[in-house]
RNA sequence: GGUCCGGUAGUUCAGUUUGGUUAGAAUACAUGCCUGUCACGCAUGGGGUCGCGAGUUCGAGCCUCGUCCGGACCGCCA
């Protein structure tokens, strides 16, 4: 790291360059000051070194040093020494600089919050000075870690054949899926480009091209409310492969992944379990199963629809989950989870427990109406032991499942089943094609349009399309989804078939996707991908819940740059040029 | 669009339950002392429109309403 202003990195010296003449450069951590003796702990991106003055020998670079304040950067030059007494906690704790020379490169502005590991500052004050909270390690750290990810990836994709090709930033807006983020055009008035919120069509144009393993490391841009784990520009590891089966891209992937995981956390993955979409809203009422633990749900309709209880016999699913050795929970915190499923995030109306007592009793919130041999047939289907408590709720099928898969994650949590450390990595198989939408009495593609039925299921498509499964998966990783993809329509009538499905017109179809419909006149071969969520990825490989860390400048809440201040108003001068009024809605 | 939590010193928080004299702590900052610290130590000091607005009250950091800001979640995210 030799330049012209340093000699070596603070993160290298030690004892074999004892007596070396060194100049370094860097940001001042600490300043400790103990009368005759001063130490400065001088910091860059390479670790820590300690300088030493002496009062009695360096009077006056002691007098210098006494106005400097934390986070000027200075350059010093002087001799590697072995320290008095040795900081074991540090590479460079053997040994310390006895300068002879130091200069001011900058002095900074005292911080507003500590550039230490554990900071005092609050989340928004570190993104309004990000650049001096990307100083500290945790957050250094994440972004050389997603560095390396990333360059584990176009490494491994590289060597298996796969091409990386930029694709456009400015594309056309269309109205499926999420909202796109718009860019006015100057030279063409009243006339957009959105940001892609997938290079999707691109990288399908690229196998009609012809290139036949793409990927792509990329931005992508969706306008839709914000999560821990989701940003409005977030990053895809995007690819396509021609001539491939569900089976085949399945198999190349799993060997990513498996490659990022010996390479990146030294963990052997075995194979990885597959479940269709149906068992895992079944058993997990989720898409996404955390599968590091199992409580699946049982349905318990038949042992409990047969007494005086509306509720349940009005259900048209009645399902329980089992909590090992929570038969003791108290009345404050049974009421603790009927309270946390009737949260309206959650919606249930109600909970129903069953405690198993170690005595062989039973007791149930629902005592009222059934009898100890009923709540013995419960835990006999549902295999619980005495010591567990099973947690019942009841009501429409898919809404049911949703609400347990809350609770099953909740209880997961309180049990501490969602170990850190600890990673489940599963294939969803077998997506429903289409989804039925109440509110504008449609069908939507639950991928997105261009994801191929099951070829048995492609007579079907329009007669029954609520039936059809999609040749589609997502990788789920300990209850994220990591990535998704799916096999494509690569013929031009299946694909027409398809929009008259999701009931866009031939006008409308022609007008968003004629361009890739027109491609596929030319040779389209048969092709299909997947894409990861990179910063999910290097949050779930680093135990960190949420994204942000690993995001050099993300956005708040609100999508807002709350450093930049952005998004903000434009001048009239600008807005005329693009031919833009801006007012107010109704 | 909705639910919940929060907003008090540069910073992180306590104080709000039960309204009552001069609003505290830690840390950061400044000054002084200290020759082996490395979370240095000790002493002293400065630092507050208690997010903003309205209301209730003799009196509001504390209660009520509104509003703004931040965070988590639901909807949304093909």
């Amino acid at each position: 790291m030799k330049t012209s202003l340093r000699t070596h990195t603070c993160g290298e010296l030690n004892m074999q360059h004892l007596n070396e003449k060194v100049t370094l450069c860097g940001w001042i951590q600490k300043i400790r000051k103990l009368g005759g003796m001063t130490f400065i702990d001088l910091r860059d991106r390479y670790g820590i070194t300690q300088l030493a003055f002496d009062a009695a020998t360096q009077p006056e670079l002691c007098q210098q040093i006494d106005s400097f304040g934390r986070e000027w950067v200075i350059q010093v030059k002087g001799t590697v020494k072995e320290r008095y007494s040795k900081n074991k906690n540090i590479p460079t704790g053997d040994i310390e600089i006895m300068a002879d020379e130091i200069t001011v490169l900058n002095e900074s502005l005292t911080p507003p919050f500590t550039i230490e590991d554990e900071s005092d500052g609050g989340d928004e004050l570190r993104m309004r000075y990000r650049y001096l909270d990307l100083r500290r390690n945790p957050v250094k750290n994440n972004l050389l870690f997603r560095h390396k990810l990333s360059i584990t990836i176009r490494n491994y994709m590289n060597h298996i054949g796969f091409v990386e090709i930029e694709t456009p930033f400015l594309v056309g807006s269309t109205p499926e899926g999420a909202r796109d983020f718009v860019v006015p055009s100057r030279l063409s008035h009243g006339e957009f480009f959105a940001l892609p919120q997938s290079p999707q069509t691109f990288k399908q144009l690229l196998m009609v091209a012809g290139f036949d393993r793409y990927f792509q490391i990329v931005k992508c841009f969706r306008d839709e409310d914000l999560r821990a784990d989701r940003q409005p520009e977030f990053t895809q590891v995007d690819c396509e492969m021609s001539f491939v089966t569900q089976e085949d891209v399945i198999q190349i992937f799993e060997g990513l992944l498996k490659h990022i995981f010996k390479e990146i956390k030294g963990i052997e993955v075995g194979d990885i379990e597959r479940i269709t979409w149906a068992d895992a809203m079944k058993y997990y009422g989720s898409d996404k199963p955390d599968a590091r633990f199992g409580m699946r749900f049982v349905e318990l309709n038949d042992v409990l629809q047969h007494k005086e209880f509306k509720v349940f016999n009005q259900a048209e699913l009645v399902v329980g989950i089992v909590a090992k050795g929570c038969a003791s929970y108290t009345r404050k915190q049974l009421d603790g989870l009927t309270e946390f499923v009737k949260r309206p995030q959650v919606g249930a109306s109600g909970l129903v427990y069953v405690q198993c007592h170690e005595d062989g009793t039973f007791k149930s919130s629902v005592d009222k109406f059934y009898d100890q041999a009923d709540l013995q047939a419960v835990a006999k289907k549902a295999n619980a032991e005495p010591g567990d408590l099973i947690l019942i709720m009841a009501g429409p099928r898919v809404k049911t499942q949703v609400q347990m898969g809350a609770l099953r994650l909740e209880m997961g949590d309180r049990l501490g089943l969602r170990k850190k450390g600890e990673y489940k990595l599963l294939w969803v198989v077998d997506f429903p094609l289409l989804e039925w939408d109440e509110e504008t009495q449609r069908y939507y593609a639950m991928h997105h349009p261009f994801t191929a039925p099951k070829p048995e299921h492609e007579a079907i498509l329009e007669t029954k399309p609520g039936e059809v499964n999609a040749n589609a998966y997502d990788i789920v990783i300990n209850g994220t989804e990591v990535g998704g993809g799916s096999i494509r329509i690569h013929d031009k009538n299946l694909q027409k078939r398809m929009f008259k499905a999701l009931g866009f017109t031939e006008e409308e179809a022609q007008k968003q996707f004629g361009f890739l419909m027109n491609a596929f006149q030319y040779g389209a071969p048969p092709h299909g991908g997947l894409a990861l969520g990179f910063d999910r990825l290097c949050a779930i490989l680093s135990d960190a819940d949420s994204i942000r860390d690993f995001i050099a400048f993300p956005k708040n809440n609100a999508a807002r740059d709350v450093m930049l201040n952005a998004p903000s108003t434009i001048s009239d001068a600008q807005l005329k040029e693009l031919g833009i009024k801006v007012s107010e809605w109704e």
